[in-house]
DNA sequence: GATGGTGGTAATCGACTGATTACTTCACGG
DNA sequence: CCGTGAAGTAATCAGTCGATTACCACCATC
């Protein structure tokens, strides 16, 4: 029962469930995902996602690996803006707070995969990760700079995982926190949430 | 076939479980861990586990509870530490590195809670324990200090749970990360994990 | 108009897991 | 010594989920 439109090559397929899998992964989890949910955000059936990436353990592995790329591929563009005036480092901040608004799936995820270190076929994945995006930034900045950028990478991720959003415009310390940790870059943020809702 | 020694009250009994469901939450995620691996843990049967706190996510609930509180606790300690001469600042990012020293799996179950903000019942948990740790450093520094010290925080989570301590000594960018990262405090960390292994 | 490859699903299986039930053991007060 | 409640477990159930199997629909091309 498919109909003629519903029948796609099989490798943009594969793109459509990364991404699908994407959001289901960085909301829900690498365990608390399920391969239906992320079918059904895919508007495939959940055996077709099965088979297309053999395990879901494999399905996250190549979700991690695209989230990588994707923060790397975004800094290399911030870097080599050469309109901006601005210098490099707050480029790249900007760029990784576009990624907030734009793609919000993809910080989540990632995170999600940065707490599964422990797991032994999911683990280097997601150290190889992290160390390239540090390895990223190393390239264009002094070792503290490049600390401190992760850091306050990790709290933005941190603010959007905990779902803290909600309670803006609520709660004076959230309010107070927020401009505090994105400064000028708030207002990408807020106009991102605005068009979410 | 229980042993007169393994009759235990139930306060103190409670407070085991959630001793050993913080490090198995914390290694292995909320939908990750099982009620039976936390039972197992603690030395004592599934259902019991699950009649003492009702449900796995009640049990969760009390154990990010607990990992605030201990937090918060630790805090107030190092700045109410007259003995000291240092400013607050460093002693309570000292104490905060020795948790990651003494008691791993606090850190890692806080973590796990907040990626869990999206949740109905735990996310609201999980958003105000990170709010009353940050309103606890908020009294004794400024907003971008307080700020400042989340995002380093969750860089030490993510370090720790990418399990990315398994390349010191191996990788130089680690090495220079985590030298980075920790600063006149890296020795607490190294010796807790050379004493772990 | 057979044939085979590609895109896809329905049905189902087996393992796992949270929760429930019913039971046992023990300490202690009257 | 009896009974009552607290501490604890074995057995098991019901639901969920990843994976497998077997199948269908379509299109090209010979």
């Amino acid at each position: 029962m498919v109909s003629k439109t519903d029948r796609i090559p099989a490798t943009e397929r594969r793109e459509q469930i990364l991404e699908a899998a994407t959001r289901v992964f960085g909301e829900l989890g690498y365990a608390g995902a399920t391969t239906d949910r992320v079918a059904k955000a895919a508007g495939i059936s959940q055996p077709y996602v099965v088979r297309m990436f053999g395990t879901k353990e494999q399905l996250f592995i190549e979700v991690l690996e695209r989230t990588c790329e994707l923060i790397v591929a975004a800094f290399d563009r911030a870097v080599a803006d050469e309109a901006s005036d601005k210098p490099v480092g707050p480029r790249i901040g900007e760029a990784y707070v576009s990624l907030v608004e734009t793609d919000r799936g993809v910080l989540l995820a990632l995170m999600q995969g940065f707490i599964l270190g422990h797991d032994p076929n999911i683990g280097p994945v997601a150290r190889r990760g992290f160390l390239r995006i540090y390895d990223r930034m190393r390239e264009v900045m002094t070792p503290d700079e490049a600390m401190r950028f992760m850091a306050q990478g990790m709290l933005i991720n941190t603010l959007i995982a905990s779902n803290l959003t909600v309670r803006i415009d609520q709660d004076e310390r959230v309010d107070e926190l927020f401009a505090c940790t994105f400064g000028d870059k708030l207002g990408i943020v807020l106009e991102g949430l605005s068009r979410s809702a």
